[in-house]
DNA sequence: GGGCTAATTGTAATAATGTTGCATTTAGCC
DNA sequence: GGCTAAATGCAACATTATTACAATTAGCCC
């Protein structure tokens, strides 16, 4: 809920300011990965206009704060819906639909960490993205 | 080696040519990875010059090839040194020395495609990035 | 509610990155 | 060496990203 993002905001002494609510709500919504200029062209389709600059810096401080995330292949900017485990986000990227999943598991990721750990690598973050089909696409 | 990667563009048809083999040769020696226009200020600083326009059209080549990869977080090209198992290319990025080092494992690539599997998830290609201290980096 | 102030956003100018169509050059072939 | 398709270079343009500074506003006080 882009309620919770606002809280987690102001927790962290942000302001609740109207452009960032307007980002969030078309994260929200969109569940596909946006770049920051998709965000510009979809609220100015719907009349409300932010510059540019302003969604750069958000989507700055959203991903700082671990409530947005850039995805890997596009560059693209989606909502997180998960807490990072083990600093490891995962995500799921419909071909077809362009739906994104974020999704985690605790176990996966320590192996993941482990493994690298074997070559000698340190893991602090970890990034990891599926691309196929989602289970409706697949049935089509 | 850059010899066996002319030999894979000259075996698919296409030609040896001197860009092609600058290119080449950027990204073997760079082991980071570069992005088109960081290719072409190497190249530059060394005497050579390439429109990038032709580094462009080139990196797409390697890539539809998969003699080179782009990476996730940061956009940039790196020569690929192994075949993607099972759809799967993994990367660790060294956060303090930049250097890149591609690795796989088919057993972690199959339960990581499994586990996609469990959400109804038919993975095609897996792209997996770790971020951290390299062995070397870790020890100072 | 109105005023205050630091945080935030907007503006303008510029830099950097990508793309397209067409002219020129070149690798691989005879 | 000459031929031709493939590849590169060029020019113009579109898109995306960054910076410094001016204008606005959210959150706080009374």
């Amino acid at each position: 809920m882009v309620q919770d993002s606002i809280r987690t905001l102001q927790a962290q002494g942000h302001k609740a300011t109207k452009p960032r609510k307007l980002v969030l709500e078309v994260l929200e919504e969109t569940e596909k990965p946006l770049s920051p200029y998709d965000i510009k062209r979809i609220l100015r389709a719907r009349g409300k206009y932010l510059n540019h600059v302003t969604i750069y810096r958000i989507l700055n401080l959203l991903c700082s704060l671990n409530l947005a995330h850039k995805m890997l292949s596009s560059g693209g900017f989606v909502k997180c819906s998960l807490d990072a485990i083990e600093g490891c986000h995962r995500f799921m990227v419909c071909q077809h639909c362009g739906a994104i999943q974020e999704f985690a598991d605790k176990e996966l990721c320590q192996e993941e960490n482990d493994f690298a750990q074997n070559f000698g690598f340190h893991t602090e973050h970890h990034l990891s993205e599926f691309s196929g089909l989602c289970s409706q696409c697949y049935r089509k």
